[in-house]
DNA sequence: CCACTACTTGGCTAAACTACCAAGTAGTAT
DNA sequence: ATACTACTTGGTAGTTTAGCCAAGTAGTGG
């Protein structure tokens, strides 16, 4: 027996994608690293509440960060997150009609 | 302003594979449809919570279903589920050294 | 009809998650 | 040192989720 898959850390990381604030920073860091403020700009939330968000996402390797002066930017530790994204539009497209990852 | 993307849906949709007996059952179905029996002995956990587990799936639009004589079967809606699970594995291999989604 | 199998749903409790405020840390600047 | 900005962490209340058991539904077959 191989030593299979391990669901576990699997689920940790996809749940950790799974918050609607916390797919909108990551798409937003799509385009680049961004500080904290301007993460909290974005999804309009208490600075505590994004900074929690960054640590859950932090701890599940999708984000690291980096200190410049006062303020912490984070940016995506693996840039294939977005086209892991192609896949969800084809199951919302997939409500609709036909299609599939390679259409989109 | 284009009609900016709905991470709302794509959360929930994310959210639906998030933990370790759905992915699991996600991978088992990859190799074709199952009945509920058969993911029950593949997780290990009550008829009842895998049924609820597939419920959440079918309704994030993930799996559907198909009755069968006694029977009721389960397959992907969407095959690309699994590519995506190659970003995971992505995430899961920077932890140790470089590398991403198209090395695996 | 009754019994049996395969599920689904309701109800419940325990655990996890989310978001806020408040307090603390760290770096900058005076 | 004091003050200010940018975060992080602790505490807490409200919400959601997970899993089991029990009860109900739906086909199958005597």
């Amino acid at each position: 027996m191989m030593p299979k898959v391990d669901f576990v850390k699997r689920a940790r990381i996809i749940k950790a994608m799974g918050h609607p604030s916390r797919l909108a920073m990551l798409h937003a860091l799509a385009d680049g690293e961004m500080c904290v403020c301007d993460l909290r700009d974005l999804v309009g939330a208490d600075l505590s509440t994004v900074s929690k968000h960054l640590s859950v996402m932090k701890r599940a390797g999708l984000v690291e960060d980096r200190k410049e002066g006062l303020r912490v930017n984070y940016r995506l530790r693996v840039p294939c997150i977005l086209d892991f994204m192609n896949c969800v539009e084809a199951v919302l497209a997939r409500g609709k009609k036909t299609a599939c990852c390679s259409t989109l």
